[in-house]
DNA sequence: CGGCATCCCTTTTGATACTG
DNA sequence: CAGTATCAAAAGGGATGCCG
């Protein structure tokens, strides 16, 4: 029989399996292509939806919706809505979303330093290919 | 209308600027599925190809290739070839490769300290979107 | 303004089969 | 043992429209 294509998007279940390792699944989540810079965007402050839409690059709606709905989920950001008018929504990292962003820090200062060595690496190896 | 783009963020060691697609091509790479979990088990020994894929619990042939190919690339592990009966190849962590481990570490730390708790704000979340 | 839904295309990933 | 090749499925991601 047919399935329909029921909601793929998902933000929810079946991701908490039992016999799944829980510590990969929770690197897979902050690995993802947004996670992290959507947290560094909320380092220091506070931010509505469209102000960490422009910060954060080239990121569109839908996903920005996305990544914040899973970080939400988490316990890694808070997300707090205001009845004024104009509607705000603001988003806030949780005590867990900081103490995420001390490592993820240090992964950015390492991935900083290691750049250019990387690139060079990386131009020497496609050289050795060809 | 203004952008408002204010800009004076950045509380220390800049990895979420958004001229930093370097950092961030970095960030990608190592935050994907596998690296880190490559990564963690050439830890503390040279290892071979399907030893590797023993230990990284449920991955393919396909991705541990991709994988290891990449890390290689990037100057982060070593591949030796050696033409034994039968064959085998080696892989191993290079000097950077060691020095990202530190960071990956606190970064799988992180994730195993949190994982529960993690999943208990999971738990909670789905209950109240029902 | 915030943001979910839909359509649709692109990239990634896993199974399987095959080579040196 | 250590991969590569191929194919199909799944996930990722953009564009657009609608709603509160």
């Amino acid at each position: 029989m047919t399935e329909l294509i029921t909601e793929p998007l998902d933000t929810g279940p079946a991701l908490c399996e039992e016999g799944r390792d829980l510590t990969r699944d929770v690197l897979e989540r902050i690995g993802d292509k947004w996670s992290v810079v959507v947290i560094c965007k909320l380092a220091d402050t506070t931010r509505g939806f469209n102000e960490l839409r422009r910060l954060s690059g080239p990121i569109s709606q839908r996903m920005l919706s996305a990544t914040l709905r899973r970080l939400e989920r988490d316990g890694l950001v808070t997300r707090t809505v205001h009845n004024t008018k104009p509607p705000r929504v603001d988003y806030a990292l949780t005590p867990r979303g900081l103490s995420l962003l001390g490592v993820v820090r240090a992964l950015a200062r390492w991935a900083e330093e290691n750049a250019s060595g990387i690139l060079d690496s990386r131009t020497a190896f496609n050289a050795e290919q060809a």
